[in-house]
DNA sequence: AGAGGTTACGGGCAGCGTAAGGATC
DNA sequence: GATCCTTACGCTGCCCGTAACCTCT
């Protein structure tokens, strides 16, 4: 069948009126210019050039081809400009994100989609999920990063990473290395803001018969549940990655426990819509951002 | 680089929504589909397709892709149709032809002229080479079928096929089977007309000193040429190839001679034009019919 | 004789198909 | 467990480059 390479090979033939021409500027080889012309003669059916001694041209068949060949070739050039170029990528997207990701990857992915698509600006709003996914339903942003999948109609999902949650406290807290619910049930908890996946799952964990009521402290803000840990106000229950400055540096220690806490699992959302092109390119660095920085864990 | 196969696959993979439709519809595995658009997505740089569990989607970029895709796939196909719509060749191409390919191959020249272009038609004049040069040039034919290859400006000639010529008489004139140039010379010689290269031919091998002048009958009738030969009035200086027949039938015999008689080229030429294509289509198809029946002979 | 196109031959590599792996319903 | 995409692997066949050949100036 009839290819790119016979059809840019007889161009360029054509254009430089030799095969030898053709083969420097094609960098190969004149037997392989004489072979892939005479293959493509074999698909069309027709000769395309003659060759004359030093005087090569195109048969009647050869300029039709020629015309088509332009087109074709053409066309697969400005397909290929068309998706490098980056200035038709413009505008701005309205970006909602979880607080979590503010904390671990969501500079670099800031860096990169400026790096990348330079007319493209980036409002970004940070909330805890509920909210997030209430203003993308609402249309007051476009994409959400945060904790989901979501399931609504038309909504579309795209993972990014999953963090690790456990306990970690302050070694002043002096809580055991190896606690099991009952021995953290005695200490306060702090975690995220209520109504939010990591606040319910907390509560739920503790609210059994066998338990006393626990105090649960809720902050909508991390650094403030990272400063209440270290200032030994109580056990926190965080995704690993956002205290490993903390933990490296012995202010905070990772408790081992019995409780089996699930995996915090991060989306990109978006409304789907006939032009999602700028959404979809920012969730493809997203995923590969967050990615790369947290390879699952 | 992008190749028509990886793009007719992502085409099929995006309108079938599986890469297993359409590894059946393109007669291949489901793998080497899967290849094909890892490839693909490779070579363009961008991911092309979500595969989401049953439902294969095209990305941006992908749908991007889609539409350049479908132009390039197209134009080609648009081109093979083009380049095969025998209706495109239509109109008259006026021919003129030097008798002696009326005798060999025209009538199979004509059949195949109308059954490949069944919309083209042929106006043919015969006559002797130096007229057809005239009316080429003057452009009251398109093409001529003649001795050659002229040499004019603009003039295109294609080799079509060679004629060896030679002596042969009817057994009736006692001629002997070998014959020097002088017993030759001794005979009315029966030729080709008056200015045409073969009589030119004749005429200066037997003008020598030491040969007394010859009776030299000329006949722009090639059947004139034969009958005369047959009837005995002569030694005809012919090709061959039109006097097969009475060779057989033993009403003529081949004269072995010391005179050396070069071949009869005839060539198609006509004048380079923008558009020649309907004149280079019958030029090809006389090449090959001439080709085909006498391969050089 | 030299330039340029074609043909012949051997090696490397891409692409295919089979088969196993992995994910999702 | 079934379905469908992906990955692994061995193989075939194509395409390329080297070299010899042919043709035309």
């Amino acid at each position: 069948m009839v290819d790119f390479k016979g059809l840019e090979t007889f161009l360029w033939v054509v254009a430089l009126g030799s095969f030898k021409g053709a083969a420097q500027k094609l960098n190969t080889t004149q037997p392989a210019i004489s072979h892939r012309i005479a293959q493509l003669e074999n698909d069309i059916g027709f000769k395309l050039l003659t060759r004359e001694a030093r005087n090569i041209t195109p048969t009647a068949r050869g300029r039709q081809v020629l015309g088509y060949a332009e087109k074709i070739i053409g066309m697969r050039a400005e397909m290929m400009a068309a998706l490098r170029d980056v200035s038709a990528i413009r505008g701005i997207v309205r970006l909602g994100v979880a607080e979590t990701i503010v904390h671990t990857w969501l500079p670099d992915f800031i860096k990169e989609v400026n790096r990348l698509y330079p007319y493209l600006s980036l409002e970004i709003e940070v909330d805890i999920s509920p909210s997030l996914r209430t203003r993308l339903l609402a249309q007051e942003i476009d994409i959400a990063f945060l904790l989901g999948p979501l399931t609504a109609p038309l909504l579309r999902n795209r993972l990014l990473c999953h963090y690790e949650v456990g306990f970690v406290a302050s070694p002043a807290l002096k809580v055991p290395k190896s606690a099991n619910v009952h021995q953290l049930a005695s200490f306060p908890i702090i975690t995220f803001a209520r109504k939010t996946q990591p606040y319910e799952l907390v509560k739920s964990l503790f609210n059994r018969p066998d338990l006393p009521a626990i105090k649960l402290h809720a902050s909508a803000s991390m650094a403030t549940v990272v400063h209440l840990a270290v200032e030994g106000i109580g056990v926190a229950v965080i995704p690993y990655q956002l205290v490993k400055e903390e933990l490296k540096s012995r202010k905070l220690e990772l408790i081992h426990s019995d409780v089996r806490m699930p995996q915090l699992s991060f989306c990109a959302s978006w409304l789907e819509s006939p032009d999602t092109m700028a959404v979809e390119l920012v969730v493809d660095i997203a995923a590969r951002v967050a990615g790369d920085k947290a390879p699952s864990g």
